[in-house]
DNA sequence: TGGTTATATAACCATAAGGTGATTAATGGA
DNA sequence: TCCATTAATCACCTTATGGTTATATAACCA
C-alpha cells in the first residue's frame, strides 16, 4: 500500500491544476471556493482533484462551519523526493554516465527488476 | 511545451512498470526484449511503455542491429526534482509548518495561482 | 421553519490509458 | 533468397480521467 502510493502521489502531481492547487496551498489553508475561483472550471471539477490530493495523502481537510479547509500534507513528496533522489547521479554532470554505471554495477542499484503479475516495482 | 512536460513525466513516473523500467536502465542500456522479461506482459505493452517514457524525455533510443537500446535521460527528473524542492520546506520538520507559512506570506511562495481556461500552472 | 452558503454526490459524456493478439517492418545471417 | 530475431504498429477492448449539469447534504442565519 505505501508503495503504491507513490502510482498516486506521481499520479496527482501530473495535473497542472492539482499542481496548482498544492502552490495555492503552500501559502496556506484554502476552501474549495477560494481554491475554484482561479480556475476555468466548476466546483464538482475542483472537489475532484482535491479527492485526488487527498487519496495520493497531498492534502488533508479540516471542518470551519461549512467550509472544509484544505492544507497541504506534502509529507508524500518527500517520498516522491526520495524515489528521485536515486537517480541524481543521472542528471548531475550528465557527462560521467559511465563512473555512475560502473558504480551502480558494484552496489547494485534503485530496484534491479520488477517481478511477475502485479508487479513489486517501486 | 516545456512547462507541460512536467505533466508527461509526474505521469509517466506514476506508473510502477514504467519506474521499474526506469531502475532497470540506470544499470545500463537494454533493449526491449530484455526489459520485458521481468514482466507478466507482452512486448506490445512494454513498447508502449517506452513510448511514455520518451515522449516524456526520460528515455532515448539507439539503434544496433534489429535491438533498440534504451538509455535513461534522467535531466526530465532533475526537473521534476526541481518542482518539489520548493516544498521542501513542508516536509522537513513537518512541525513547524506556521514558520514556513509565514516566511511564505512574506516572500510570495513557489507558484501563487493560476488563471483563466487552459491553466499556465506549473 | 425557511433560506443561504459551501461542499459533496450522482449520472453522464468524451477521451486517454493500459492491456491484448495479429500483423508488419527492419536487420542480420544461412 | 529465405528465415529468424527484434521491435513497432494496428485494431480492438475495458477501465480510468477530467469535465459537465443537476441534485443532495451540512451548517449557519433569520
Amino acid at each position: 500500500m505505501e508503495l503504491n502510493r507513490l502510482d498516486a502521489v506521481f499520479a496527482a502531481l501530473a495535473d497542472p491544476t492539482r499542481r496548482a492547487i498544492l502552490a495555492r496551498l503552500a501559502s496556506g489553508e484554502a476552501g474549495v471556493m477560494e481554491l475554484a475561483k482561479p480556475f476555468a472550471m466548476t466546483q464538482p471539477a475542483i472537489s475532484k482533484h482535491l479527492r485526488v490530493l487527498e487519496r495520493a495523502g497531498l492534502i488533508s481537510r479540516g471542518r470551519d462551519a461549512q467550509r472544509r479547509p484544505c492544507r497541504i500534507e506534502a509529507q508524500p513528496l518527500a517520498e516522491a523526493n526520495e524515489w528521485l533522489e536515486r537517480y541524481r547521479q543521472f542528471w548531475e554532470g550528465s557527462f560521467q554516465r559511465l563512473d555512475s554505471l560502473l558504480e551502480e554495477l558494484q552496489s547494485p542499484p534503485p530496484n534491479p527488476a520488477p517481478i511477475s503479475d502485479k508487479d513489486q516495482p517501486t
